[in-house]
DNA sequence: CGGGAAATGGGTACTGGAGCCCATCGACGG
DNA sequence: CCGTCGATGGGCTCCAGTACCCATTTCCCG
């Protein structure tokens, strides 16, 4: 519990599923520490009510149209940097959680979570304690510190525009041929920034690029 | 309103997602005619549930671990056939709409959609009409449905057990030579079969079978 | 019993993905 | 001003994926 004259923590709720933010609304709003203020479909829309509403923290999904939340997230930290963001996925996935946390998140949950580990990750993270999610992380940063140890340094993986371009039409199944067609560019160059994606996501073919867009939301299923 | 003596119906809710399930749950126990009165964590379970429950409606995710909301639908309405089903779906999606009904689906709602709506749905399903989630394809679905309780159900593009089997394998990100030697067959055949595949779903190639195989829920992202 | 479907496997050929080498050009920062 | 990096493009090789041909065995159904 919280000292009554505490003010509630308002929360910016980005999700694209309507029954989600409802559902999560639902339970956000019985806490009387936490008012949900906002709520975002994706993005987008997550910015910009970032900039007309005064907001403590933001609950943001991970996989949103228009803008993943890891942009959104980028963007919202650099516009005001007093946001805490929570992110908020179903992906129980090593990569993802690092790519939050690079992209300025305070703490990341699964949607597998019970709702009491949410209440409890948004207060932990509006007092700037990393929230742990249950069970992986440990094996997460073990994992981290190891190959910290043995100079494998996990690929960055800020891609540049042109790459994200070409990483979407790979994995909407365009051949190389197409894409050339597409971008005005040549097959050589698609090739080589399709390369330059496996190396940089440590992937190995276009069928792990198409799931990786998909799981970071760049494109559907 | 629904009157008074209406017992309420009672709903198995499924969804990986605890989260999630909380969610539903908080919309779906604020109405006076709606109680859940089990919940299940993936399709298997929900099975289990469904043998040990009196339950009139499942409300029930499409993509689960262990077994597809797909396949349990298949499974439940084989086993309690009066217990309806109305899918629950992050994906607008054609073809995964009409494998829903295939299966035995007495409706389909988006995760988009808005908290009266999916109590709107329930409230259908129960009375054995459809409910529309984009709202426009109202004949064509009864007409549809009409179809599969009268058992004239075109066997339209089923997939054979070991089908699915190198389906979900080349969807993993499998080679052939890995399927080979997985399943105990030679390449040729894994080639085999995966060209079956590909003319039965009238795809192009393995990238095109790994985003069916996850619109489908065989595999996750 | 006969026919069809499913599962198995072989041969041959082409295409396209992917790794590896090379180079040029412009922008940006130390 | 020079080095790095992103974007561009070419040549080369290797091999996996895909198409199209063929066959056998098993099993179920009419």
């Amino acid at each position: 519990m919280t000292t009554p004259d505490t003010p509630a923590i308002r929360i910016l709720l980005a999700d694209d599923h309507a029954l989600v933010r409802r559902g999560v609304r639902l339970i956000l709003d019985r806490e009387p520490d936490l008012e949900v203020v906002a709520e975002a479909g994706d993005g987008a829309q997550a910015i910009d009510l970032a900039r007309t509403h005064e907001v403590d923290l933001a609950v943001m999904d991970i996989a949103m149209p228009r803008m993943t939340g890891l942009q959104a997230t980028r963007e919202l930290v650099a516009l005001k940097p007093e946001v805490r963001v929570l992110m908020l996925t179903m992906h129980d996935n090593e990569q993802y959680f690092f790519q939050a946390l690079k992209a300025g998140a305070s703490g990341y949950v699964l949607k597998s979570v019970a709702d009491r580990d949410l209440v409890a990750a948004c207060r932990a993270a509006m007092r700037d304690e990393p929230f742990l999610y249950p069970g992986a992380v440990t094996a997460l940063i073990r994992n981290y510190l190891d190959r910290v140890r043995h100079g494998e340094e996990p690929p960055d993986q800020v891609l540049t525009a042109r790459e994200e371009e070409v990483l979407k039409l790979v994995a909407e199944g365009h051949s190389s041929k197409e894409i050339a067609r597409i971008l005005f560019i040549s097959i050589k160059t698609v090739h080589r920034h399709r390369a330059n994606l496996l190396h940089k996501l440590g992937l190995r073919d276009r069928l792990e690029l198409t799931r990786y867009a998909i799981r970071a939301g760049l494109i559907e299923a």
